[in-house]
DNA sequence: TCGCATGGACGTCATTCGCC
DNA sequence: GGCGAATGACGTCCATGCGA
């Protein structure tokens, strides 16, 4: 366990991670492009365009969180199904065991 | 003590899936 | 079909452990 979620919980973006994905998204220039707008009219669509996509990555944070959460919910259970399936068979095999020497002792 | 390997958590993008 | 939610893939940061 590295980062708790409490450190980088609540929409509180790591340093590094926020100049990396400004490094790698060259988000103005797309949104310049889908909205249409260029070194001349309206700023609107394109204000329009940066909130919606803002809107857009809150979401998607909140759901990958959130299904990263599942997911570890998810192997938890198959972890411990795992765990009682091995001591189930632990005890079938002992009472086979069991049930075979009582079975030889009474051919004997 | 330093450099490296590893693992966990994160944000973003691309894709898939289900609903309208 | 369009749209929003869910998820896989990827790159990054940070903490920790370990050997030189």
């Amino acid at each position: 366990m590295a980062v708790t979620g409490d450190e980088t919980e609540a929409g509180s973006v790591a340093a590094g991670d926020l100049a990396n994905s400004q490094m790698r998204n060259p988000t103005s220039n797309r949104l310049k492009a889908e909205s249409g707008v260029g070194s001349l009219g309206s700023q609107k669509p394109l204000e329009d365009a940066l909130q919606k996509r803002a809107l857009r990555l809150m979401k998607n944070r909140e759901a990958a969180r959130e299904c990263r959460r599942k997911k570890k919910e998810y192997v938890r259970c198959l972890e411990n199904r795992v765990a009682v399936l091995e001591q189930q068979n632990k005890t079938l095999i002992d009472e086979l065991r069991a049930l075979k020497d009582i079975y030889q002792h009474k051919v004997e």
